[in-house]
DNA sequence: AAACTGCCAACTGTCGACAGTTGACAACAT
DNA sequence: ATGTTGTCAACTGTCGACAGTTGGCAGTTT
């Protein structure tokens, strides 16, 4: 369950790096210092800038000639844009989901189902990392690499944005029955029905984030 | 009209980098000597290097650790997951215009078809930069900047991909059907026959690349 | 001849230092 | 007081050099 090991000192400072900003322990809208995030990681400025370089071509960070890396902040057309880009891949994952799932990805899915319903009823607040795990394992079932790929590199952006983000229990639970029903489309082979819901459930959750952004 | 006119040698190194892979100056499986290319840069190996990584993130090259960049080969696999990325990618852009674009849109749209039939009327073949506008203009009509952004990048791979590309005469045909058959869709705000006709169109594009593949 | 071993050249990964630019602050003029 | 200009510190952009790794080649062994 290690995360590749890179060996490179830049491959390691991506991981550190990307935690941090993901984490928010580099707070939206800060400036990434070179020589000081070098000096407190002990490499040179050389395989940090090309971390940088790396994390900025993944969006979680934004250059700006001369001045610096920012972490950038949440903004509503920025969620809204985000969002139609993650419609468009996951919807297209869900079709494919329909038409390419193996028994063992539809046990999977169920079963991430299920855990997040004994969470819930546990009284524990529906955690993000299964509502991640579900989306994840519906991109792998769908088998497409390359859109794959993206959805991962979306959903790291959505989690960036998600800093400011109330844990609703209404909103937990809806959640949590978009996922069952588009495991039953998936089930059934249904594609259109598969993208529907996923459409649905996307545009729900975006709402949720533009509404708890206006405070 | 100037690309961007970048002031660091980071970023002109990219372009002129991108050229010569996508014109195949650079040709598919080749390696690139960081040493040797900046010298014929006359730039040091730094900023090459944030260059070659850059180039990488656009999927322009495959970094091997130790052993350098080279220009990824065509694969047939790769040709279908990319077209898997790129027509979840385009449908739904075709979507987003149908009920966002402006009049000028339109406009623009029916200029670009109009230029390719006659220039194949003048007996020339079908300039695959035609078909580029095209599909440039459309996502622009969708204004989605994070979607557009994405289908940018697939659109350079696949002319990355299209060395092997023979230019046959029906297939020309056929395309500028499509996408006159997409401008009409898009005309009449019909998101869905939109959807439609672009899957059709980006589902021929890709048999072709396939077959030409094949030799 | 085939396989193994040890060496070597070439190249990438990394570092420390210099140069150029930017934004801010202070001094000055109005 | 307000606007302008000059100066400066901090930081990014760039460079040349060193260290570690890789793949291949020659020499050796069976």
């Amino acid at each position: 369950m290690t995360p590749p090991l890179h060996l490179s000192l830049a491959g390691q400072a991506v991981d550190v790096l990307r935690e941090q900003v993901l984490t928010g322990e580099i707070p939206p809208g800060s400036r990434v210092n070179e020589v000081e995030v070098a000096q407190k990681l002990g490499i040179s400025r050389g395989p940090l800038r090309e971390a940088i370089r790396h994390l900025a071509s993944e969006g979680l960070l934004t250059l700006v000639p001369h001045r610096g890396a920012f972490v950038p902040a949440a903004d509503s057309d920025e969620v809204k844009a985000l969002f139609e880009l993650r419609t468009a891949l996951e919807c297209a994952a869900a079709e494919l989901a329909a038409s390419r799932r193996t028994d063992v990805d539809l046990v999977r899915l169920q079963e991430v189902c299920a855990e997040s319903r004994r969470n819930y009823r546990a009284g524990q607040p529906f955690p993000y990392r299964l509502d991640l795990a579900f989306h994840q394992t519906l991109i792998d079932a769908a088998r497409s690499p390359r859109i794959a790929e993206q959805v991962r590199l979306v959903q790291q952006r959505v989690v960036l944005l998600r800093s400011a983000l109330e844990d609703d229990p209404s909103h937990q639970h809806a959640s949590m029955d978009d996922h069952d029903e588009l495991v039953k489309a998936i089930a059934d082979g249904d594609a259109a029905t598969a993208s529907t819901v996923m459409r649905r459930h996307l545009s729900r959750v975006c709402a949720q984030m533009l509404t708890s952004l206006d405070h």
